[in-house]
DNA sequence: AATGGTTTTGCAACTTTGTTGCAAAATGTT
DNA sequence: AACATTTTGCAACAAAGTTGCAAAACCATT
């Protein structure tokens, strides 16, 4: 868990540098627990940034590992930042289960979770999983 | 495995009122054994039918349980029609594993394939498996 | 502190994907 | 054929995301 005051740090840590916005998002994301949208990011900003400018600032963390992107059920892209960094986030965020709850509509990275036995944290209820493969199919495999 | 005559026949079983433009994409549907986006069928379609109606026909299919919705881990809609009619597609449509090839891109519906102990058929080579859980979180659960 | 070079930002414009309202065309029924 | 109901095509719109470019901010050097 870190505490806002590592935000210069993080973003250096990750390559990134620190300008104002770039810092008010990485705090956003450190305050929540759950995958934000850009929209979401647009609203929760104060002082009114630039769309773009927070498009290409979600780009660039996720490229330099600090967050990853998710996509939706319904097809948007949210991002989530892993609170616990001991993983690097670059090649695990296909790895680790996503939860989303099907009444407030967050999605929250259960990094913790064993993917061969399945059980969530306990104030957590259950109610289905979707299973997505990837590979290389008939047609290309030949 | 149905045929091309049977088109009609399948629209009425589901209660869908057979049009030039519906019986012409549940047709390009029987041909193909991958999701087919809405630009595909766009593309696809020799006459030119309005982007709209195309559209409204889809939703209209996945309505009635002819088709199903699949999210692409790149966000976009595709549309994915099981060619065993075995099952009703309602309701099972995320009960099935999803297969999207590294490749070409497509994704493809495979049906048969036990959840709890994942075979695929021996032409698929697989590479990574997604686990996205739904249920009602920490937050909403009190 | 001023200079100069590199990044970053904000703005305008544009693309893609999908939705809505409405009038015209097609369809089904009597 | 005449009627009511569906379906289609069109125009307009909205949300999400991308690109090019000039102005602003930033950084390092003298």
């Amino acid at each position: 868990m870190e505490h806002f005051s590592d935000v210069n740090e993080t973003l250096k840590r990750h390559q990134i540098r620190p300008t104002k916005i770039r810092r008010e998002i990485l705090k956003l994301f450190f305050k929540t627990d759950f995958a934000l949208s850009h929209a979401d990011i647009v609203n929760e900003l104060s002082d009114n940034f630039d769309r773009v400018t927070i498009y290409r600032a979600l780009k660039l963390f996720a490229d330099h590992g600090l967050i990853h992107k998710v996509i939706d059920d319904s097809g948007g892209a949210k991002f989530a930042c892993p609170l616990s960094e001991s993983q690097p986030t670059d090649e695990t965020c296909g790895e680790h289960l996503h939860f989303k709850c099907i009444n407030c509509g967050h999605i929250y990275c259960l990094n913790e979770i064993d993917r061969n036995d399945l059980v969530l944290p306990k104030e957590y209820k259950f109610l289905s999983l979707t299973l997505t493969a990837k590979g290389i199919c008939k047609a290309c495999n030949s």
